[in-house]
DNA sequence: ATGTGC
């Protein structure tokens, strides 16, 4: 059991000498309650590991929502300097740009009756579950497109709509895509793989606007009491897989090379001047492209569903985007650490960019509030619109959490569920539910999952993130 | 997360 130390009521530490290598201390934001079911699985180990990566800075950081993953948590947010540091894939996750998109539409009134046909069209609309194929057909230069132009490439098809790129994070596009890193076996499993969804926690829901905790913000991103919502979250399918399953085995090699001690292989990497760092991070925004064209996509089609099943107009529907986040990603950032600005390569896992209001760095849109971070939940609960606050750029180098985090694994949450209907269990409470995998709903029910309000009130609390309005669940569907 | 799995 590794030593960590109470800093305060939402901070715990890790010190320095908890484990050999540690190069910094280890910080995790939770409440008590939180740390008890942390302390369940290995992560906290796994944030010490991580404090031994070569040039990382101030500390290595979890969010209440960690659970054990490969290499570092998910929840996890590691920052390296550009000029010794190193780039860790397993510090980003095999889902890059994994990541939650948010879209408004009508009042619940004009669909309160109309959830089950639009949760079944959507459901008939949407390829879902492991290997769907999606209803676009790329070619090899298509692909390639895709990889350097984004939610760009989408848009210049005809899926949505050019504003909706001023409301992404990165507009849609990350700069620094190299096709060319790219192996030919990402290349094949992503080539029909755009425009679905997935499977495990990747989810289409159609919410409603529940409470509202920030007037003004909430006003500023469109959103009011009773207003029906859209979240989607999915990423980069094999496409990112594979991506991350070619570098990891190019980093293994790497490590041996440059003569790299790291206490666990699973957070092999290289060194951010090395050729295989380059190699590697062409190819993670490439596949981040991958991600955001991806929910460009689905969007779109939602739109599609919804004018269709409720025969309205575009402009009678509306539904304009609210705001894209990747969670799953590494992006180069100025920050100040001791009074100095540093260029950083801040790995988020699992952890969601919360630049306050005045970063020079966010979308013209939000400028004046903060970036919105749209934090989901579980199928049975509800999810969170929040804003970055001042205390992520001091703390968490613009960082807070991403959703619940899992307490139970998928094949224990199946477990518990037996003889039980999880699907009538969420009708019962108003939520209509379609999935694709026979255990799908048993795997993603809320008993596997911490409860997300805890989650959101630690970041709020602690000065991460700042609670703007909550949304609940009125159908979803899955994988 | 994933052409899921020792």
């Amino acid at each position: 059991m590794i030593r960590i130390e109470r800093l305060g009521p939402y901070t715990w530490r890790i010190p320095e000498d908890a484990k050999p290598g540690m190069r910094v201390p280890g910080i995790v934001y939770a409440d008590e309650a939180l740390m008890a079911s942390i302390r369940r699985d290995q992560s906290l180990e796994q944030v010490a590991n991580a404090a031994a990566l070569p040039g990382i800075v101030k500390a290595s950081l979890a969010m209440p929502d960690i659970h054990q993953g490969y290499g570092l948590p998910v929840g996890g947010v590691v920052a390296t300097d550009v000029r010794d540091g190193v780039v860790s894939p397993g510090g980003i996750g095999y889902d890059i740009n994994c990541g939650v998109r948010l879209r408004t539409g009508l009042g619940t009134d004009e669909i309160q009756s109309r959830i089950e046909p639009l949760v079944d069209a959507l459901y008939a609309a949407i390829p879902t579950g492991v290997g769907s194929k999606g209803r676009v057909k790329l070619s090899g230069p298509e692909e390639r497109a895709v990889t350097s132009k984004g939610a760009r490439w989408a848009v210049e098809q005809g899926y949505g709509e050019a504003q909706d790129l001023l409301r992404i994070e990165s507009h849609g596009q990350i700069e620094g895509a190299d096709p060319d890193a790219v192996s030919k076996r990402a290349y094949e499993r992503g080539r029909g793989q755009l425009g679905t969804l997935g499977s495990g926690n990747h989810f289409l829901e159609i919410q409603a606007v529940d409470a509202v905790y920030d007037q003004t913000v909430a006003d500023a991103l469109g959103l009011v009491p009773d207003q029906i919502t859209v979240m989607i979250h999915t990423g980069s399918r094999g496409f990112g897989h594979q991506t991350c399953t070619d570098a990891l085995q190019v980093m293994e090699r790497v490590v041996r090379k440059y003569g790299i001690q790291l206490p666990d292989r699973q957070l092999a990497c290289a060194p951010l001047d090395s050729p295989e760092a380059r190699e590697y991070l062409g190819a993670m925004r490439a596949a981040a492209n991958f991600a955001f064209a991806n929910r460009q996509c689905l969007a779109h089609w939602t739109r599609e569903v919804f004018m269709r099943v409720l025969g309205l107009s575009p402009s009678a529907l509306g539904m304009a985007l609210v705001y894209d986040v990747a969670h799953n990603i590494a992006k180069e950032e100025e920050h100040e650490v001791d009074g100095r600005k540093r260029r950083l390569l801040v790995h988020r896992k699992g952890a969601t960019r919360a630049f306050p209001a005045g970063h020079p760095e966010l979308l013209e849109a939000y400028r004046s509030i903060g970036q919105p971070v749209l934090i989901p939940g579980d199928m049975g609960r509800c999810s969170y619109v929040l804003v970055g606050s001042p205390g992520s750029m001091r703390e968490t180098f613009g960082s807070t959490c991403h959703g619940a985090g899992r307490v139970m694994s998928r094949t224990a949450a199946v477990k518990a569920a037996r003889g039980r209907s999880i699907r009538e269990e969420l009708l019962a409470k108003g939520i209509i539910a379609r999935a694709t995998g026979r255990d799908a709903l048993e795997e993603e029910m809320s008993d596997a999952y911490k409860d997300v309000t805890n989650v959101v009130e630690v970041v709020h609390q602690a000065g991460l993130s700042k609670k703007v309005v909550k949304l609940r669940p009125l159908g979803v569907i899955k994988g």
